[in-house]
DNA sequence: TAGATTGTTAATCGATTAACAATC
DNA sequence: TAGATTGTTAATCGATTAACAATC
């Protein structure tokens, strides 16, 4: 009865590690593989054998008891269930530092992803070209989005701009978002948003690290005479 | 008895969300608010006021019953415990795309990280300068990195070399990685990595898109002289 | 055959959400 | 005072991990 409609196929986590488990895959199948286990996947990425055998499950491929999985099916059936069988055409929104580095990353290829065309509200950008893209003016993205039947949106705005940017996606025919900007984006229930908040990643090496080096600061501080009083038998 | 050592303080969805709650929290302030609820706070971001409470507490400021936290002690306690009250200076391996991305990145300020070097193993990038930063080579890294008392260091390199950088990070005194290659980092277990993981993301957007677009394909099929037969009511 | 691995069900774990007394 | 909100404990939920039969 619960719909959560995020919920498509496969909870997020799984999807995730798909992805990683991808890149061994195309790795191993280069070195020769042709066969590969969960033990062995799990072992590449100190995962439980258990979660990537479910993980794999979830993309609909068998296997075989005591082999494992043939190279080539999984990967084509991990490619498929992702997406990534075929080209998926996005524009990007916000020719800044990041969105001109998305243009121009390399570690696209096995998604497939293309951007089509990047989009800029700065008069001074529109016109210039990034890795071989002229930048448009904002208003053309609806006309364009619906007539080269594109579906992904990736935004690279700063937070004052990223909600319009979104709405005018959504009114563009866009499905999905890449939303690379700080803040919640409102958008209809029929849009997937998938948010990368560096802040957030941020955040969490920051907090931890400053932790960790309080707290050894304190340890090392109760003998003041240079003894490292705190610290365990130096390895 | 069991220390998964990467739990210092909070568990990391916590720290992931402070991340956000500061950003509105700076919103709001300058708005002229000088208090504000985990109601008010939820709204913004829909979530759970009851876990916007919990994230809140675990930095350790209290609240007023019926009036909520004045707005300055709650941006600073949030900032003292995701070590954002201080400068963190952090070193950046791989100046390509993203690497040069991330250096002229404007999002960093609220957590006030400071990259103040970037390394390349590339002689052709070696001696440019990118954001007004000079690009060192590698061989700098370890000495720099301890005459500086830098504890962060930034992976920007393909998943080839990623590995071989990480080692060498540690070499050099690093505390904490932001990982931004798709391969998992061998280190120690005092350093605190923290994965960016863009085509795990991708992963979870394009699958997502592609199953509901594909559904709406079949949906739409049932029927093919033109009527739209799998769809609701048009709205 | 022996044993590694798949497929699947059950148990555990941790995070989220609900409930509610205390309070200003 | 009334009622919104904090602080805290309990219940729920979903994902991870363990267990184990089937199999090649």
């Amino acid at each position: 009865m619960k719909d959560r409609s995020a919920e498509i196929g496969a909870p997020g986590p799984t999807l995730r590690r798909l992805a990683l488990y991808h890149h061994i895959l195309v790795r191993l199948r280069q070195g020769g593989r042709e066969v590969v286990s969960c033990t062995r996947i799990g072992q590449e990425l100190r995962l439980d054998p258990t979660q990537v055998r479910k993980d794999i499950e979830a993309t609909g491929i068998v296997g075989k008891a005591r082999i494992g999985y043939d190279m080539e099916p999984l990967i084509a059936s991990i490619e498929e269930f992702l997406g990534w069988d075929n080209v998926t055409e996005a524009f990007l929104v916000g020719a800044g530092a990041l969105g001109t580095a998305l243009m121009g990353y390399e570690g696209f290829q096995a998604s497939r992803l293309s951007i089509v065309a990047a989009f800029d509200k700065d008069p001074e950008k529109v016109g210039r070209s990034v890795h071989g893209k002229e930048i448009l003016p904002l208003s053309k993205f609806q006309d364009l989005a619906r007539r080269m039947n594109v579906h992904m949106g990736i935004v690279t705005v700063p937070a004052a701009s990223a909600q319009e940017v979104a709405a005018m996606m959504v009114q563009g025919g866009i499905r999905a978002i890449w939303n690379f900007s700080p803040i919640r984006l409102e958008t209809p229930e029929e849009v997937i948003v998938e948010d990368v908040r560096l802040s957030s990643s941020l955040a969490l090496l920051s907090g931890r690290l400053t932790r960790r080096l309080r707290k050894e600061r304190e340890e090392g501080a109760i003998d003041d005479d240079g003894n490292e009083a705190g610290s365990k038998a130096g390895l």
